[in-house]
DNA sequence: CTGAAAGCGCTTACAG
DNA sequence: CTGAAAGCGCTTACAG
């Protein structure tokens, strides 16, 4: 049991069965065996059978580092996300990782901390350990650098549009699932719905705030500034926003939280004030994290398929690898009625 | 902008400076340049500083690829964890990459869903990956596998205590937590204490388990096997679980949930019959996630550090790779009393 | 279809 | 203290 992990230049580690070692127990010469592996060229039926041979006996794994050094691929993805334990993102992670495992990528998960300095660092940390492409969860890299960084390898961007060669950008509809939320609410009879809205930093924060109040012009509702608050889509946020609204005394009789982070902050706040979800006041999210089905009461919301955009990301990650274009689009947004929003006044 | 990232053997990447060109820019061997990067020999103040400023002027970056195939070191560590979505390990998870991150290695997460054979093929794509270490969260390694896996670089483990050379495990007392949370409600004056098992599969279940009981003999209160329940650990079990428990009969004031995530499901089940926590039942759980803080009701439970948790696995990997021998140990478990207990008949 | 050769960007005994 | 050289395990133009 050796702790020095050093090896003379040229000693091969102990137990390690080389790409050459295939090649002479099969009687061929190592570019042989390389393309075979790589199909990357025709090879008679003949020598693939012995080397198939000889790579099942030897137990021949291909060193992903080497192959990374010398092809300039590495089989490995870049993934930043902006915390690896979001509720909402881990979801897609998993999806990511999952696909991307069974089509024999690497992922490599680093989070930018929803900051732009954090995340320029994760480029860079990724770019130096020659990743194949990348997948960037609601970034905020800037267009520029995000066009230089689409310059040397196909990346994936979620929650933004964006376009241009080697760059794939998807997101989901934000304002159709703010108007269904609130269309919601609305066909249960509430007209005095509040709205918790997250950081407007964020462009989905500004189309779920367009999509209430498109929903509530549709039903002739007049908006009000008085009961939109502001968040940053944690759940304390949401607590504290919906203690403003309480003290402010506003009137109202639901709430339209824009996740459900949030939306279970502002169930604590009502809870603390004796009030009770759905028989005081509706209470209705966006994500359809997997605690909503969980929550006290179980969260009505508005399910956006985290894994789906995991999965979504992968594949067209790799498309864009195999030089294809990706087509794919995420499901729209679809109402999960539980058991936090009910009727007005019943 | 080019799609295509073959290159011809021994054309270098466009832009990339390398140390051969830091070595030629300051009138040095490239060996010099290795050696000031890795600190590995003594080189004059002089020389030391044309490097430096080279580095700095070209902008240079060392290749970790490499690196790794050239010294055997890929500063990468492996990171087995059951589901990179749990809410539990995503904040452990978290907390390995800042310190990892930090300390200039990158961490690769893959997940072994709890299955010996996927977490036989994590290790494997982590090997050639040629990872300089790893960290298993909770995992389902066999003693013998995991032994010889040691043999090959050093390995921290955590929910399982082994021991050996290269192996560092620790874990949280299961037993004290279990104990202390079972004492939280008897000191409230509840007596028939219901008690939701995880999957007996993990010793930390039975070491619960072992607390629950021992709680109740301390304080003189018979151990009644129909109040216990089995679950494995996530929402649904801990729904089903109190499900049954309350279709059986068998009266009870207060229940004891192993972790947070079943309590979580318990808390829906006793909604649903119309129960409410904690004015008909008290309620306790473990792990003390995130989520707890913002349940209805704000979830009293016992807390375990799963921050400290990933902290201190990435730490004494550091450690055992300068081969040091870890010494540092999780802290204690402590309660978290919120709004989800009460005494009894009160 | 296939091999010999050069090279990826580093590290490290070896020999001053 | 420092350099020249060999080597890590592969891939890929080049030339049959």
């Amino acid at each position: 049991m050796r702790k020095k992990r050093a090896q003379e230049p040229g000693k091969t580690q102990a137990g390690k069965v080389t790409l050459g070692m295939v090649a002479a127990a099969s009687g061929v010469s190592p570019s042989t065996v390389s393309r075979i592996l790589n199909g990357s060229a025709v090879v008679s039926q003949e020598k693939r059978e012995a080397i198939d041979r000889a790579i099942a006996d030897l137990g021949f794994v291909p060193d992903p580092i080497a192959r990374g050094l010398a092809g300039g691929r590495t089989l490995s993805i870049g993934v930043i996300t902006q915390a690896i334990d979001s509720p909402f993102y881990g979801v897609a992670l998993r999806a990511i990782e999952e696909e991307l495992t069974r089509l024999g990528y690497s992922a490599l998960f680093v989070s930018g901390n929803w900051d732009a300095n954090d995340e320029a660092r994760c480029v860079d940390l990724l770019r130096a350990r020659r990743v194949d492409g990348m997948i960037v969860l609601n970034g905020r890299l800037g267009d520029q650098a995000l066009a230089r960084l689409a310059g040397e390898m196909p990346v994936v961007f979620t929650g933004r549009q964006v376009s241009g060669a080697n760059i794939y950008a998807f997101d989901f509809d934000h304002f159709e699932g703010a108007r269904i939320a609130t269309e919601h609410l609305l066909s249960l009879g509430h007209r005095r719905i509040a709205f918790i809205a997250g950081d407007p930093i964020h462009s989905d924060s500004i189309e779920r705030l367009r999509g209430y109040r498109a929903a509530l012009e549709d039903a002739r509702v007049t908006y009000e500034p008085a009961l939109v608050m502001q968040g940053n889509y944690q759940e304390a946020s949401g607590l504290a926003a919906c203690t403003r609204l309480l003290d402010s005394g506003a009137p109202f009789t639901a709430i339209f939280a824009a996740n459900d982070q949030m939306a279970f902050g502002a169930a604590v706040a009502l809870y603390r004030k004796g009030l009770r979800v759905p028989d005081d006041v509706s209470l209705v999210g966006v994500d359809n994290l997997p605690a909503a089905e969980h929550a006290i009461p179980p969260l009505s919301t508005v399910h956006q398929g985290a894994h789906e955009l995991g999965r979504l990301a992968a594949l067209s990650l790799l498309q864009l690898l195999a030089g294809k274009v990706p087509t794919d689009t995420l499901p729209a947004p679809r109402l999960v009625v539980r058991d936090s929003t009910r009727a007005v006044g019943r």
